[in-house]
DNA sequence: CCTTTATTTAACCTGAAGGTTATTTAACCG
DNA sequence: CGGTTAAATAACCTTCAGGTTAAATAAAGG
């Protein structure tokens, strides 16, 4: 078993049939047996792959009578987020304009009404050290 | 091999070690030989984990020389981040207030300087139906 | 209680993932 | 050319993931 979270989580995301339930939860809390009638599968492999996303910490299970409904536990989600937050650099490219939008955004309510300032064009690639607040991180 | 491409990359990202070598490229562009130093593992093993990577276009390798100098590939995380998007809301308290903001903030540019408006506290938990933009998507 | 419904557990099979060492390939360098 | 350095490939081993069927557990309900 990987002992470290992060690599559990990717594993059990690497399975379609799992991302597939997760949609489907996404939509709302459901029993296993719902769960499991898209699948061309067994309950019992069902099963397992429900017990995978919940050692993931991915989804969580409660108990009603003789049901077990599952529902998305965000935090592992999270956790990938979070990982991915040093990469999105390397591919979003609002990723430096938005930053530029709203740092232009305070810079023009502090300044409010004063007068004209910090055109919109801005070019700031390949600009090394200071990290930036982007909004999306707790 | 799991045909479709997210759980190829899902899959690669499952293991430390190829992500620890992701991380080391986020800092730049490098040799085989010098990825794998920091590992406790033979020059093989780290070969195929490139190659794992490769497949799965987390990274691209060029030539030079006898060098096959590594890089990371920007799609495949986008891809994951992609994926990610319908979940933010599972977790994510800025989701709504950014989208308040930036919502907040065209109104107020749209009347700029005519009055008092849309006061900065914004309630708006489970508001379903339409979808939002949150200026990080292509 | 005995039966039905919902779900898990057990035992098993197959294939692939991740590691090893030994051998090749590729390119530079004296 | 022959040696050295960089990296990939081959052959092999062991563990684990994802599926199966058959049996066990849990709770509801006549």
């Amino acid at each position: 078993m990987a002992i470290d979270p992060l690599s559990q989580t990717f594993a059990a995301l690497a399975d379609p049939t799992r991302r597939a339930i997760l949609a489907r939860l996404a939509l709302g809390e459901t029993s296993v047996t719902e769960l499991a009638e898209p699948f061309a599968m067994s309950l019992p492999a069902i099963s397992k792959h429900l017990k995978v996303l919940e050692h993931a910490n991915l989804i969580s299970r409660g108990r009603e009578a003789q049901w077990r409904p599952c529902r998305i536990a965000p935090t592992a989600l999270k956790d990938v987020d979070g990982w991915l937050e040093r990469y999105r650099k390397f591919w979003d490219e609002n990723f430096d304009r938005l930053d530029d939008y709203l740092q232009e955004l305070k810079a023009a309510e502090e300044i409010k009404g004063r007068g004209t300032k910090s055109k919109s064009k801005s070019k700031s690639k390949s600009k090394p050290g200071k990290e930036k607040s982007h909004g999306r991180r707790k």
